[in-house]
DNA sequence: GCCGTTTTCGGCCCGACTGTTTTCAGTCG
């Protein structure tokens, strides 16, 4: 049973705690050990198996018998009986926001509701507003939001909203009451996706920066607009807040609306335990009311015993223990990737020419890019023939004299067929300096045919790499079933490097995957897929994920120099390479 | 239900907003 489904398992214990009325403590129990079940970097199925659940922070001796029981029988006595306890469609009712356990009890109690389209119906005929605790307004709310819910909005992906807050952060700089201006939220800590924008700015008139945000010429909707927050919908419909505070409140600030929750919390215990409070206004002195910091974000970590430490660690893994530690990982940076292995020309379905794709990485300050071009079984793409591989081989060669001593490798992206084979023979594939493997076709074979699959394929002496290990699209393709965990130690066994694809519709490997890479001992490659120049610039959100999954810059292939990246691919085949 | 740099019992993050209320409950982030 896959950790999310653990996760889930416990969630829906909370949620019907939380419907029955039980202690707020005893339902956030369940939700802490479901958040640290959901980024557990190893397979909660093993930790049960080795008696380590207890080990889990936030998983006590309840949690943990509960938890092996369904593991053991794949059922939970406890939750059956909770389900006969409280109606389970009562849960659905939780989803409508501003619709919390005690106003949805409410609700079902008097008028037997339990989906969201009988509260809807209910809530146009004016039924909801003889219940207790609620009259007009709230009955309004709620019909305002089921039908929000109902057209609501995707999540955003990471490499869309970036570029759109920094679009923003650039014009608000221009604005004299600006002093310090940045990202905050899931945004700063990388996520894959997020919900919402949100901006933070210091200033001394709050209120002006709000106004002037709000006439932004790429604000289509004022949601709200107050003194010290905006929100606003932009003509690309992302939802966007800003939120202004105080210079001397900006660190303090910075910190809380980094989040994550999980993190938030997690610190602010730590305050207690000095005898401190922690806010977005400040860290303060319980006793005194003393300020002890609020300005710097830095400033605040420090007062609490604690390394500074980067917003992409800030999802309460175990980063609180690591930096109280002292032992917080140096994670790896955009500048140290030297080179990109995965990128792709008109030679198949790239739009640029090989020496525009090298001029362009070139001139990123990169020592080398692999071009690696589909293999022919891959129709859509415009897949090579060996003939024509070969005559592109020649183009590389040629070019390689001119660029010297900027290097391109010989690639390709080959497949993976159906049947684990790969879509060139070894005569060819032995030609290629770099040769990245993946998938895709085949993706309705079940799990265990889909790792067989690639477990044959890393048998292939020439398969240096796999590329986009799941096949996710995110928001829009689940990808192939496929055990990870089996993946992922036999690469460490056989030294094939495994991919984080940075392009922002994949993030594939994602961030508690990476973690479990690095954990077993994988080589990782952070690589664009870029079909064009300006796609190289993805590398950043591959960079994010192996952040966000405690990298280092030892734990990258590519940021190794030319001549020692040519020395491990050599190593790996156990022969030694053209020069 | 979990947990321990005052604790094996008695705590458990913090502040804001809204609406329904006359001092607070519910919800959110």
């Amino acid at each position: 049973m896959r950790n999310a489904e653990v996760a889930d398992f416990l969630d829906e214990i909370a949620d019907l705690l939380e419907l029955k009325g039980e202690s707020r403590y005893r339902v956030g129990a369940y939700r802490t050990a479901a958040a640290r079940i959901q980024n557990l970097p190893e397979s909660v199925e093993d930790v049960w198996a080795s008696g380590r659940l207890q080990e889990i922070p936030g998983v006590g001796e309840s949690i943990a018998a509960k938890v092996g029981e369904l593991l053991q029988t794949g059922r939970s006595t406890y939750l059956e009986s909770l389900r006969r306890e409280v109606s389970p469609g009562l849960r659905e009712l939780l989803r409508v926001p501003g619709l919390g356990p005690a106003r949805a009890q409410t609700i079902h109690r008097y008028l037997g509701i339990q989906t969201i389209q009988e509260l809807a119906e209910a809530a146009r005929q004016h039924r909801l507003r003889e219940l207790p605790g609620i009259r007009e307004k709230t009955e309004e709310k709620i019909l305002r939001e089921v039908e929000r819910l109902q057209q609501r909005t995707r999540r955003i992906l990471l490499g869309v909203a970036l570029p759109a807050a920094e679009e923003v952060v650039q014009l608000m700089r221009r604005d004299p009451n600006v002093r310090r201006i940045a990202p905050a939220g899931s945004l700063r800590r990388m996520k894959e996706t997020v919900g919402d924008i949100d901006i933070l700015v210091s200033s001394e008139r709050p209120a002006e920066v709000t106004k002037a945000f709000a006439k932004l010429p790429i604000v289509k909707e004022i949601l709200g607009l107050g003194p010290t927050k905006a929100s606003v919908l932009t003509k690309d419909n992302l939802q966007m807040d800003l939120r202004a505070v105080k210079p001397d409140e900006y660190g303090a600030a910075l910190q809380y609306f980094t989040g994550n929750k999980e993190h938030n919390i997690a610190l602010r215990e730590i305050a207690i335990r000095h005898g401190y409070k922690l806010s977005e206004y400040g860290l303060f002195e319980e006793s005194t009311g003393r300020r002890l910091a609020g300005e710097d974000e830095a400033d605040v970590y420090r007062a609490l015993g604690l390394e500074w430490m980067p917003p992409e660690l800030r999802e309460n893994r175990g980063e609180l223990e690591a930096a109280l530690a002292g032992r917080l990982p140096k994670l790896v940076k955009l500048e140290d990737i030297r080179g990109d292995l995965q990128a792709h020309t008109k030679w198949s379905d790239g739009t640029a020419t090989q020496e525009e794709m090298a001029k362009a990485c070139r001139d990123m300050g990169y020592e080398y890019v692999a071009i690696t071009d589909h293999s022919p079984s891959l129709g859509v793409a415009r897949g090579l023939s060996p003939e024509r591989l070969g005559e592109k081989l020649r183009e590389v060669d040629e070019l390689n004299a001119r660029l010297a001593p900027f290097r391109i490798l010989k690639g390709a992206e080959v497949d993976i067929r159906a049947d684990g084979t790969l879509d060139y023979p070894d005569e060819v594939l032995s030609q290629l300096e770099v040769v990245v493997a993946s998938i895709h076709s085949g993706f309705e074979q079940g799990r265990e045919r889909i790792t067989e699959r690639i477990l044959r394929a890393f048998k292939n002496p020439n398969v240096d790499m796999l590329a986009h290990p799941t096949g996710r699209l995110l928001d829009r393709r689940a990808g192939y079933d496929v055990d990870l965990e089996t993946v992922l130690r036999a690469a460490a066994a056989t030294g094939v490097a495994v991919e984080i694809n940075a392009s922002p519709e994949r993030l594939d490997l994602n961030d508690v995957w990476t973690l479990r890479a690095k954990e077993l001992g994988v080589t990782i490659c952070v690589n664009t897929d870029a079909h064009s120049p300006g796609q190289l610039g993805f590398m950043r959100y591959g960079v994010g994920v192996a952040r966000r999954g405690w990298l280092e810059k030892k734990d990258v292939l590519n940021t190794l120099p030319l001549q020692q990246l040519l020395e491990w691919l050599s190593r790996r085949r156990g022969r030694r390479r053209a020069a």
